[in-house]
DNA sequence: TTGGAAAGTCAACAACGCTGACATAAACTT
DNA sequence: AAGTTTATGTCAGCGTTGTTGACTTTCCAA
């Protein structure tokens, strides 16, 4: 709240109001750089960030479910379906019988869905990987760290949970 | 592009499209902590996040005009004016004739304009200043660096120079 | 066989981006 | 003084992406 100093990392002066805004700002500013590159792409295409979420998501877990892609990027299935509706008959990603459970839906990336993914996922990293090499290792991890205490612990378990490990 | 390793910070295996796509991921669900307490309360009262966003810059700037939001929010006018007009008409923004040059309006924050901006930046730091700590001061520096690394130019300048003391 | 979960669809709505067109006042230029 | 540019505001309309609610179909499991 206020900047009474005197006790531990308190004194360190990097959690008094206004260096929390500066932080907030950033975020802000830095959110907005992250998205600018593939949403270029995305415009050409017709496409929007939703779609870019999709195939990212889709992608990392390939055969994953509707309802598991519902509950990592937390919109309706609604939402959702309009998206994938789009994407499936874009051929973009296809959309298969589930084996066990016949009612689920399996989703892969076709070939043009993993074209197009690269495409912008390619693009994003092509701007982190700059601000990373700027920034140094050092700086890198403690971004991370950072990133990850941000997150609500049911988000952190399924960003830790998409793959085997850690960073 | 590939890893291969061997020349300076390329070899510290940090910069292999698998971390580059993980710090995307990492951006992503962050951003959605990091936006959702102001959401909750926003969403009570019946304003979005660009109420915030006017909210928080106004509050940042006082006395700001509509032209300079525009440049930092990078939306059209009509956008933020539908926003604005609200923010006004409830009492949050004033809203007066520029002294210099009577073309221009001055936006100040009202008393309860205060109020909100308070509560919803108060939430949103709240959860900062835990992953701040969390993570501690050496990772937060590193935060920063990567955060404004990855801005343009362009928003890195809006974002320094809206104050004084830099980070 | 029946209950309920999973998936999909339709309709309607809201927030918030966008473009284009137009109005007004003030300031600047010629 | 007349014309142009700038700052702002507003109207109309559109698209993406989120929401809720209602409903159907499919199909697993008790």
């Amino acid at each position: 709240m206020n900047d009474r100093n005197g006790s531990g990392e308190e004194s360190l002066l990097f959690l008094t109001d206004e260096q929390l805004r500066m932080g907030s700002e950033a975020m802000f500013f830095a959110y907005r750089a992250f998205t600018a590159d593939p949403d270029r792409i995305l415009e050409e295409l017709g496409y929007g960030r939703a779609h870019h979420r999709a195939l990212h998501f889709i992608r990392r877990s390939p055969g994953t479910t509707v309802n598991n892609l519902l509950s990592i990027l937390g919109v309706t299935k609604q939402s959702l379906n309009r998206v994938l509706r789009r994407l499936i008959a874009d051929g973009l990603v296809s959309s298969s019988v589930g084996h066990r459970d016949r009612r689920e839906r399996n989703l892969h990336l076709t070939e043009s869905g993993l074209a197009l993914e690269r495409r912008l996922s390619e693009a994003q990293r092509k701007r982190m990987r700059t601000a990373y090499r700027q920034a140094g290792p050092e700086a890198v991890a403690g971004f991370r760290k950072v990133l990850e205490a941000m997150m609500d612990e049911q988000m952190r378990r399924q960003f830790l949970g998409g793959r085997e490990g850690g960073g």
